[in-house]
RNA sequence: GGCCGAGUGGCGGAAUAGGCAGACGCUCGGGACUUAAAAUCCCGUGGGGAGUAAUCCCCGUGCGGGUUCGAUUCCCGCCUCGGCCACCA
């Protein structure tokens, strides 16, 4: 009695598939190339989530598809290894990471092969291999040789970069410290988040309101010696070459957002030095006569001078309106510019600003808050002193720290200069708009960010916003007061953390005799990589921001090259590190010689399709180009974007449709969803939930479902009432049907076509009705059969590898020739063409695959159903799309009113309100009209009613001379009948009739058949109406 | 506050170069088989209404407008939900 058993089927095949290396790639593509790949995970404790086989299952739907339809699939996995959680876990219990990780690495690999995805095995990675990570090592080094030529927008040796003559003049050491401060890895004292909780420095990234991202710990703000990479000079190149990749608009949206380009200017305002200032804290006119001259003269400096303030303005055409200033409270120039009246308060709103955590500076938001300090700048434009204040509203990390404020147009600017008083000048005019409160803007007293024309500008005024920046940018330039320049929110990225458990950086620090760092760093040879992690005695934090291997033993600590001393960087990489290029080791995992042979680079990349989670579709994503293009720069890959194509899979929800959390206790474990229902279910029903982007909630009826089809497909193919495995009787080798043909190429086309697009839970659809069909067949024809397994098979590999067997063949159909359809097989020979009377669907004609639009509505026109709808029209349009898939006729009524006044008497003696007698004797367009106009009579009344100064008569006449007009004689009979006048709650019971149907139904465009439900409304309207009136 | 995305039956979701709204699945209801149950198979399942019936009609894709012979799809204006960023000058 074999039924489906997937628990004795699936091992099988994972079995069958491994010995006989079924998915391994080869070295070299043979024929066209594919890499296919998945964000590789993260191995945590937990196991794997029904997440990870999400992604995992579209990418392994497309490989084994692709391989069947020829072409040469790579398809790699491998592990995320390096994180804190190793460590924390390290540090409760003792366990060495390493093995921890190693622990859970093999969970995962469980798992995943439980699951029977396709990975070439052979190429699995760790990034915590010392064989992998001496290569990020290698690659940080690469880092380290480069310098950013911004003229060439790229990066090059840092042998390369050209020494100032007065640095090198200064000696040797000021040569290798003027390279120190341009290569791509750099050393920065900053302060840099410190989170005592976890023992460690994050980054920015991973601070959420003040608080860590993992774990919810608060941080503070300290300054150390920290690793960065120059991120930013690639700023424009990450941005640009987001248009030749193909990428969810959202994903580059995102990008480009976090990289935050805006282009504006530099400005610069005089402050003088303390010789330039007068006693009350404004630069004397003199001096800054001199200063103007002497920038006429020279121009505007690259770097600004102690002498002025720099600011960046998007909005250089308000520079009119720059009523004060305002720096940071990190700004360098804070102390200088308190003048002593004003420090106190300056120092004390300083502190308090240091003080804050980030998540205080956020809540309180809402309030602005700053101190005067005493000193005044000149603005440029109209040559005023400007006060400058200090506020933390000013980010010192953004732009130069330093702002111009203009109050009229700027929303923080204009919520400072209410709160503290200052002076709101409008120098854009908006113009009369709706929208625009345009007097209160002129007055200072609203707001207004928006384009417009420049005022109180001197010159400049009547100049648009757009043509004024491009005019006042290029005269700053020119008087040596400001220049174009471009700004972004893109920092450098920090790259050091103090963990133990991440890749040692390859650097050696310089120790003089005493043992005290000289401050000079080298890198370590190349031949002397990797630098391994040392053994550590113990993982006790020690409460300083100082790494924890900072304790690790003498002999790697203290490394002796050439009989000199060192001392080795104790920092590690981020996590991000080894994600940052793990797609290009997959293709050559086993090298020794080199990062990759840079002929299996060339032959594979780059990756044709990656799918993962959003959640890295910022910072992975950024990492990873940015390192690609370091490499692409130093010609050691040979494409300058690594991913083609991406996609993002949406999260799934747990049952009650909240986020899958212990807490919550809505987690899914895959382990527990194979074991009873099959890793093919599993698969399906993640595919089958709906399109792979979406957020979808999981079901565990769903699984049944799917599974359920599963045992059908089972069914269609065996005999499950035999004791042995045999093909089912009905399976025969028969010629196919004409229907049946239809069935199966048509299955083969869609799902072939789903497959391509990603929309699997379609294509999983399109099986369905496969097997619906099917299964009624009694005559299941092999051929059908064997086609559809083969369809069937990137979806349910296990299944389909054993129906396939049943089916008769020897060995794996992995690479199996994938089925064509032939589209003359599809073709029906005749269709249903909808029939549609004025845009209604009314009937359907069966009409030959080829008709023409003439025959289709000679055919449509002989349908009975669609005579009788038509007789009596006048048919004004007929229309059939170029497609022929539909039929609409445009008709018109010309069947004559005849409504007499014997009607109306007939009606009265009936006790029938006179529609009800006229529907009665089926003649239902009368009827329409007559209430329809009825109801109208009965509006235009109320509306005279409530038109003051109107009086009851007044409105009744106004009403029969409107009647007169427009209506025929004999029914303003029934108007006088009506005598209307109406109590205003008539207004909600018309509402509810579409009255509209009156002007339809005079312009011809209401079919007859909608008559009746609207007449009874309008019937019982009237009735109700009179009733009123009585 | 900014950017992005989404609102369709009891539920997950189909269908958008504008053309039969609700494919497929779940749930639920009915039936067949069975001593019975499970399993399986068949039928029905957006709401409302008319009819003995075959069948027919009306409403219906978040709300309000617009374009069109025809709008879930396009345009304008809102509402709600979700995600990301958030004082970025």
């Amino acid at each position: 009695m074999p039924r489906y058993n997937p628990a004795t089927i699936e091992p099988k095949w994972q079995r069958y598939w491994e010995e006989h290396r079924t998915f391994a790639a080869p070295r070299l593509p043979k024929g066209e190339k594919l890499y296919v790949l998945d964000m590789f995970p993260y191995p945590s404790g937990n196991g794997l989530h029904v997440g990870h086989p999400e992604g995992q299952t579209a990418t392994d739907i497309t490989c084994r598809y692709q391989r069947m339809r020829g072409r040469c699939v790579l398809h790699p996995m491998g592990w995320d290894a390096f994180g804190l959680p190793a460590e924390q876990h390290a540090i409760r219990t003792g366990t060495p990471p390493r093995t921890t990780t190693q622990k859970n690495i093999d969970t995962f690999r469980r798992q995943e092969k439980m699951l029977g995805f396709s990975y070439d095995w052979d190429r699995e990675l760790s990034t915590t291999d010392v064989n992998y990570f001496r290569w990020t090592q290698w690659i940080f080094l690469q880092l380290f040789d480069t310098w950013f030529d911004e003229a060439q927008q790229r990066g090059r040796p840092i042998a390369e970069l050209p020494v100032p003559d007065d640095v090198r003049a200064a000696g040797e050491s000021a040569v290798r410290r003027y390279q120190d401060e341009h290569r791509l890895a750099y050393q920065l004292e900053a302060p840099v988040n410190w989170c005592p909780e976890l023992g460690t420095v994050l980054a920015n990234e991973e601070v959420i309101g003040g608080l860590s991202e993992r774990g919810g710990h608060p941080v503070v703000r300290i300054p150390l010696r920290q690793w960065m990479l120059r991120i930013t000079a690639y700023a424009d190149r990450l941005e640009n070459d987001l248009a030749q990749v193909d990428w969810p608009e959202s994903i580059k949206a995102l990008q480009r957002n976090w990289i935050g380009r805006s282009v504006g200017a530099e400005v610069d305002f005089f402050i003088g030095s303390a010789a330039d200032v007068g006693p009350n804290g404004k630069p004397a006119p003199a001096a800054f006569k001199a200063w103007r001259t002497e920038r006429a003269a020279k121009g505007f400096p690259r770097t600004a001078g102690a002498d002025v303030l720099r600011v960046f303005t998007t909005r250089p055409d308000t520079l009119y309106g720059a009523t004060y200033m305002v720096i940071a409270p990190e700004h360098p120039f804070v102390e200088r510019l308190t003048r002593p009246e004003q420090s106190a308060a300056v120092r004390a709103y300083c502190e308090q600003a240091a003080r804050k955590s980030d998540l205080d500076r956020t809540e309180l938001s809402k309030e602005k808050t700053g101190v005067f300090s005493g000193s005044y700048a000149a603005n440029p434009a109209n040559n005023r002193p400007v006060p400058i204040w200090v506020a933390d509203y000013v980010l010192a990390t953004y732009g130069t720290g330093a702002i111009m404020a203009v109050p009229a147009h700027d929303t923080r600017d204009f919520e400072f200069a209410k709160k503290f008083e200052l002076p709101i000048v409008p120098v854009v005019d908006p113009g009369s708009s709706a929208d625009i409160p345009r007097d209160e803007v002129l007055a200072g007293t609203t707001v207004y960010t928006g384009a417009g024309v420049a005022i109180n500008s001197s010159s400049y005024d009547g100049t648009s916003t757009a043509e004024f920046k491009e005019r006042i940018t290029t005269a700053l330039s020119q008087q040596g007061f400001g220049r174009r320049a471009v700004n972004y929110k893109l920092r450098d990225w920090l790259f050091s953390r103090q963990h133990f458990w991440g890749e040692p950086f390859p650097i050696l620090h310089e120790l003089d005799t005493d043992g005290h760092p000289t401050g000079a760093i080298r890198a370590v040879e190349e031949s002397q990589l990797p630098v391994d992690l040392p053994e550590m005695p113990h993982f006790k934090p020690h409460g300083r921001p100082e790494p924890p291997l900072d304790e690790a033993p003498r002999d790697w600590l203290y490394p002796v090259i050439d009989g000199k001393r060192f001392k080795r960087e104790t920092n590690t990489m981020p996590q991000w590190a080894g994600s940052c290029w793990y797609y290009l080791r997959f293709l050559d995992p086993k090298n020794q010689q080199a990062f990759i042979d840079s002929e299996i680079e060339r032959a594979w990349m780059p990756v044709d399709l990656y799918i993962g989670g959003a959640e890295h579709a910022v910072l992975h994503l950024l990492y990873a180009r940015f390192w690609h293009k370091l490499l692409f720069d130093r010609g050691l890959v040979s494409t300058a974007e690594p991913f083609r194509k991406l996609v993002n899979q949406g999260m799934i929800l747990g049952e009650d449709g909240g986020k899958m959390s212990k807490a919550r206790g809505n987690v899914v474990n895959p382990d527990d969803v194979v074991a009873e229902y099959g890793a093919d279910a599993l698969r399906l029903y993640e595919m089958f939930m709906g399109p792979l982007e979406a957020t979808k909630p999981w079901s565990m009826e769903g699984v049944n479902g799917v599974r359920g089809f599963l045992d059908r497909v089972w069914r269609l193919i065996t005999n499950e009432r035999s004791e042995t495995l045999e093909l089912n009787a009905a399976v025969q080798p028969a010629e196919l049907t004409g229907e049946q043909a239809r069935v199966l190429h048509r299955t083969i086309r869609d799902v072939t076509g789903d497959i391509e697009k990603l929309s699997l839970n379609t294509a999983i659809a399109k099986m369905m009705e496969f097997t619906n069909f099917f299964t009624k067949e009694t005559v299941r024809p092999r051929e059908a059969m064997e086609k559809f397994v083969l369809v069937l098979s990137p979806f349910a590999p296990h299944l389909s590898e054993e129906l396939w067997q049943v089916l008769g063949h020897g060995k794996t159909l992995a690479h199996e020739p994938w089925p064509t359809f032939d589209e003359t097989a599809i073709k029906e020979d005749t269709i249903e063409v909808p029939v549609q009377i004025n845009g209604k669907l009314r009937s359907r004609v069966t009409v030959p695959a080829d008709a023409s639009a003439a025959a289709i509505e000679s055919a449509a026109r002989a349908e009975p159903r669609v005579q009788e709808l038509l007789a009596g029209k006048t048919i004004a349009k007929v229309i059939v799309p170029p497609n022929g898939r539909l039929i609409n006729f445009i008709v018109r009524s010309e069947a004559p009113l005849v409504i007499t006044s014997r009607d109306f008497q007939r009606a009265a003696e009936q006790r029938f309100t006179t529609a009800e007698f006229l529907l009665e004797h089926d003649r239902t367009l009368d009827a329409l009209y007559l209430a329809g106009y009825a109801v109208e009579c009965t509006l235009k009344a109320l509306v005279m009613y409530l038109t003051p100064p109107a009086t009851m008569n007044e409105t009744f006449e106004r009403l029969k001379s409107s009647a007169k007009m427009h209506y025929p004689e004999h029914l303003k009979e029934e108007l006088k009948n009506l005598d209307c006048l109406l109590p205003i709650d008539l207004v909600k019971r018309l509402r509810r009739f579409e009255w509209s149907t009156n002007l339809r139904y005079e312009s011809g465009r209401r079919p007859a058949g909608e008559v009746r439900g609207y007449l009874k409304t309008a019937a019982a309207t009237i009735e109700w109406a009179k009733g009123e009136m009585q």
